[in-house]
DNA sequence: CCACTGACTACTT
DNA sequence: CAAGTAGCCAGTG
């Protein structure tokens, strides 16, 4: 298990509630500012059996990029549980919402 | 061990 | 502003 891996796993479990982060942001903390696929993949294969959570990270763009039946609901739905707002074009407020490290 | 596969990103057309 | 392209790099089979 390589340290940029779990450095990501780190970061993904200390994004606060109610907070989203981006792939290059993680990869960025991650220590590899140009990893963002490869959190890609950790979410994939680590979610399966760590429990991440994964709803919280979407792309630079503010967005979900997962087609509709494949978590994009489920993300949306927890999200907007925990006061994340999307506007009339389904893109979060990246201002408000975006969490770069304490 | 090698090749494939990504919920990406930034830059260029 | 939409679409194309080239870097990026480790987990999984």
């Amino acid at each position: 298990m390589e340290e940029f891996t779990k450095n990501v796993i780190e970061v993904i479990k200390s994004i606060p509630k109610g907070k989203v982060c981006t792939y290059g942001g993680i990869a960025s903390m991650a220590g590899r500012p140009t990893g963002a696929r490869q959190v890609t993949r950790i979410i994939h294969s680590m979610s399966r059996k760590h429990d991440l959570p994964w709803f919280r990270i979407i792309n630079a763009k503010g967005m979900i990029s997962l087609p509709e039946m494949r978590g994009y609901n489920q993300q949306k739905a927890l999200l907007e549980a925990e006061g994340v707002v999307f506007d009339d074009k389904d893109r979060i407020d990246l201002k408000r919402f975006l969490w770069m490290g304490s």
